[in-house]
RNA sequence: UCCUUCUUAGCUCAGCUGGUUAGAGCACAUGACUGUUAAUCAUGGGGUCCCUGGUUCGAGCCCAGGAGAGGGAGCCA
């Protein structure tokens, strides 16, 4: 009768637990084993908090077969009272009276499939290994519970301003965005697929009657909802087919992209700097055991290197001194200038030196400006429209466009936006200049026929995000199953 | 995709100038102890030194090719 006790055996999370007062109350936890010390003490833990809660067992009155099976990674239930510890390390234990194995877990490594989890660090490397039991770590069980609370507070960001959230297509007959290479898809048969009369895949025998691909953005149907709600936003997956192998980069990652009618450049600014301070200050409220415990281990891991390549502040530190300071707002000319006349440019310390305007700025730029010049982070306006996109709002000088990046320090950029081009005749002339398909994009241009408004918008990297509060180093280890180039794994 | 570093026990790592039987901590097994905090103490078992080929009297170590992983760059969020 198994089932009938679980059923009627009212759990209490031990984030609730481990916040009462004890009186000798009947309590019941279900969790999973942490750790099994001195044949008494079981460190439960459920993920409702990084806290483990302390089972106290009595060997002497319990089956030396049951005891065996208490290991790491074990799940059980065990119903006893809650009484004031007597050791030190926490308040609360349970003196467990009923204890209900729910499923074992091997420790022994010279068995076939032992959990791999033991009571000892673990490399990153070997827990993305194994990533379908690394939430069961403190580190990962900090990271996802950050995750959520980072998602949560973004939505609850816009729904408090009276955005619209749209769900926004994942398939997508649009190859125009031009952010990248894209996934296909397709119902045909790639050993077989049809074929035109001269030669080429038959599409129009394909499942949409045309050529598909995921989405590498939903701010161009994003654009069109905010020309009928004002604000609006999305939060879903995104899929880039870049062959990038960098710390930063994901093959399917998630993006949150507002686009605001009647927003200019400043507008928008101060609503990205607003949301990236908001979900930060969240986070740090309702996180707060967890980016402590981040913030320690950070800081224990650079206790190994020398004194000049450790940060200046701690995680901890790091996020209330974003939430404290104004972000810097600086032109790319401006930019430009600053490194150029930099000692670390005239030292020729940069791999590539900055000369003239016009490129792009390298990733050791950034850096650059958010980690030594400015000492926070910042947002660079005004590119060059050569190296921004087609729809960016053109200005005056007839050389730059309306863009912004938020560079953030360790990440770099994690924000891009910018004022939209809402006048027809510019947006189709650039369009024209770029071999972009003018006819195909009719419903986007159509925006600008019916109605135009200056509008902008922004898309922040939710990863990047989750990065940066947590002070995790790779972006694989701050989703749950990464997919990136070679790697698809569970 | 390019550059670079790495791959030794279940995990984290050491292994000298190429030289006998490849080590440590943790984990595991057995025993002791029993208010522990990644418990402690004793004893023990555990190795395709990533793979393939080569140089050499002799290769974990040198050379070539391959695989996988990390970091950096590019592209970007």
């Amino acid at each position: 009768m198994a089932f009938f006790i679980h059923t009627i055996m009212k759990r209490t999370k031990i984030k609730e637990l481990i916040a009462t007062e004890p009186s000798g109350q009947e309590v019941t936890v279900k969790g999973w084993v942490r750790t099994f010390r001195n044949n008494s003490f079981i460190a439960i833990n459920d993920g409702s908090t990084i806290n483990n809660i302390q089972a106290v067992v009595n060997f002497e009155n319990t089956d030396e077969a049951t005891l065996k099976r208490i290991t790491p990674g074990a799940c059980l239930r065990v119903t006893g009272s809650l009484i004031a510890s007597q050791g030190k390390g926490q308040k609360v234990e349970i003196a467990v009276k009923e204890m209900e194995i729910y499923g074992d877990a091997e420790s022994d490594v010279t068995k076939p499939n032992v959990y791999p989890l033991q009571p000892k660090a673990h490399s990153l490397e070997f827990l993305r290994e194994i990533a379908h039991l690394r939430f069961r770590t403190n580190t990962f069980g900090a990271v996802f519970r950050i995750r959520h609370n980072l998602a949560f507070a973004v939505h609850q960001f816009f729904h408090e301003r009276g955005f619209v959230y749209m769900h926004t297509p994942i398939i997508t007959a649009s190859d125009a965005e031009g952010a990248g290479e894209m996934f296909r898809v397709t119902t045909l048969d790639i050993n077989n697929p049809p074929k035109t009369e001269t030669g080429e895949i038959d599409f129009k025998q394909d499942f949409f009657g045309k050529s598909t691909n995921l989405t590498v953005s939903g701010q161009l149907e994003g654009e069109l909802a905010a020309m009928a709600f004002g604000d609006v936003y999305t939060f879903g997956p995104t899929f880039r087919a870049e062959n990038s192998n960098t710390t930063r980069h994901l093959a399917e990652f998630w993006m949150i992209e507002p686009e605001m009618a009647f927003y200019d450049l400043n507008d928008n600014m101060d609503l990205a700097e607003e949301l990236l301070q908001y979900v930060i200050k969240y986070a740090l409220e309702h996180n707060r055991e967890d980016i402590e415990f981040l913030s320690q281990r950070l800081f224990d891991e650079e206790k190994q290197k020398p004194q000049t390549e450790r940060s200046e502040m701690t995680l901890l530190e790091k996020l209330q001194f974003c939430i404290d300071n104004k972000f810097e707002r600086v032109t790319y000319t401006q930019a430009i200038d600053i490194l150029r006349e930099s000692n670390h440019n005239k030292k020729k310390k940069f791999q590539y030196l900055v000369n003239e305007w016009g490129t792009d700025l390298q990733s050791e730029h950034e850096r650059y400006l958010v980690e030594k010049h400015f000492k926070k982070p910042v947002i660079l306006t005004d590119y060059p429209k050569e190296i921004k996109s087609f729809y960016m709002r053109q200005n005056e000088d007839g050389k730059t466009v309306r863009a912004m990046d938020i560079l953030f320090p360790g990440i770099g950029e994690i924000v891009g936006g910018s004022q939209r081009e809402e006048r027809l005749e510019l947006l189709e002339t650039r369009m024209k200049e770029l071999h972009l398909p003018i006819e195909e994009m009719y419903w986007y241009l159509d925006t600008r026929r019916f109605g135009a408004c200056p509008h902008a918008g922004f898309g922040l990297g939710f990863e990047r995000l989750v990065l940066f509060v947590t002070g995790m180093t790779n972006i694989r280890d701050v989703i749950a199953f990464p997919r990136t180039p070679k790697s698809a794994e569970f």
